[in-house]
DNA sequence: TGTACATCAGTGAACGCGCGTTCACTGATGTAC
DNA sequence: TGTACATCAGTGAACGCGCGTTCACTGATGTAC
């Protein structure tokens, strides 16, 4: 009871969703249009309106799905190695984790990464979805600072209010050093991707995930060898 | 004499080139529209045609000048560092000319390094230009090695041979490892531009630019670091 | 269990707008003799 | 210096296409009594 048209209702707008996202996949997020998935769904163009109010926010829906299969997917990575021991690798596996994602979905990580939409503001509620993939990364240096590790890394002073805010806000405790590193580290691999995938590398590099590893290592090196925990404690911290 | 007519095409070329960058500075790459410059110029459509064969090829010439103007400002910060004895201010000089030509222009570096126009494939006239900026990095990294820096950037096999053609396509004489401190400290540059760009600091980060110098300055005391060259040679290399 | 009413998914037509590109044309500028 | 012809910039109409969004409507599903 109460179910058939509820149950109808969710089986299309999952279908409208999963059209969009493959038209994206295939034009690009700025030609993504409402007609045209109306058309592939034998649907009046109308239609859709009854399950999203506008093309932007069908588009919010994407940006917000996107970013949490993204986060799954770094979630899954980080899991997947020894929490408390092997902190460059969990480093190099959340790293590679988000590159696979970005290669299996080019479309997809332009649309989160790329050049924004233009017209399009993205509103509060990809807030939330857009943090999580940074959330592990985010623990992770927390949990190195826990067991002992202190980054080398030099924090300029206009940077210490950010880094105050920021330990509020996401309620973190890790030092600005160490927020320092994580933040180069971060952007220095999102970096590398960019490239390769906005075709920066091509004619150049061959082999861009030979690249990738060597940023992402130089980078875990950065993070791990500012001072090594004492002897022990990286174990049981 | 053969003045009057060639000179009208030149300044209306430009004029168009230019409303063109307006635009595309405006309202982004993807909505950049042959009639509405028709209309700003006071022309009717068609005579656009008169000027450039189709809208891509518009567009070419656009990224084509993005790049130049990125080259020069880049070249230009390189020049007025002391150039035989401060590579790591020519390193920091190069990296801030880029960043602040992306702040300015922001939807034209988004034209060049964001997400690719959907159904635009660069042809090869891009290819010189978009390597303009980048020579001057090359060959930072080359007169640095000339001058007895080592870089200590370890070499994955698999980016041998990717780093042989390069040395040959582009003439130059780097080694593996300083061609691989280049590179990396390239992608992290960017990358840190990009998230600024594509507002992925926003909210996080106040203070974008000293984010940035350190990015740099520790990119920079990697490439610096490998190996100091032998007291007194780096002033008469 | 049956009836009366409310909800809501999907229709079809329309509004008002945009775009790139082609084509036959006019009339001015440039060139050759 | 003057005439005949070629070049070429700009016109205006048209082709054929796309889009997001609104609105009054029909008819089926769900709900309350």
């Amino acid at each position: 009871m109460a179910g058939i048209r509820e149950r109808a209702r969710a089986e299309h707008t999952a279908e409208i969703v999963r059209l969009a996202r493959v038209q994206v996949e295939r034009e690009g997020a700025s030609s993504l249009s409402l007609r045209a998935i109306a058309r592939e769904l034998g649907m009046v163009s109308s239609a859709i309106y009854r399950y999203f109010a506008s093309r932007d926010e069908l588009l919010t829906k994407l940006i917000i799905d996107s970013y949490d299969r993204l986060g799954e997917e770094v979630e899954a990575a980080d899991a997947g190695v020894r929490r408390r021991t092997d902190f460059l690798g969990r480093w190099r596996a959340m790293s590679h984790a988000i590159r696979q994602w970005a290669l299996a979905h080019p479309a997809e990580y332009a649309l989160l990464f790329g050049t924004p939409v233009p017209g399009y503001a993205a509103p509060q509620d990809t807030i939330g979805p857009a943090s999580r993939y940074t959330i592990v990364l985010i623990r992770l240096i927390v949990e190195m600072e826990g067991a002992g590790h202190r980054s080398a890394d030099k924090v300029p002073v206009a940077l210490r209010r950010d880094y105050a805010r920021f330990r509020q806000r996401f309620d973190v405790a890790a030092s600005d050093a160490m927020l320092m590193g994580g933040m180069a580290a971060w952007a220095n691999m999102m970096g590398a991707i960019n490239l390769e995938l906005f075709g920066h590398l091509y004619n150049v590099i061959d082999t861009p995930g030979a690249l990738f590893e060597a940023v992402v290592a130089q980078q875990g090196r950065l993070l791990v060898s500012g001072t090594a925990p004492p002897p022990g404690t990286s174990k049981r911290a």
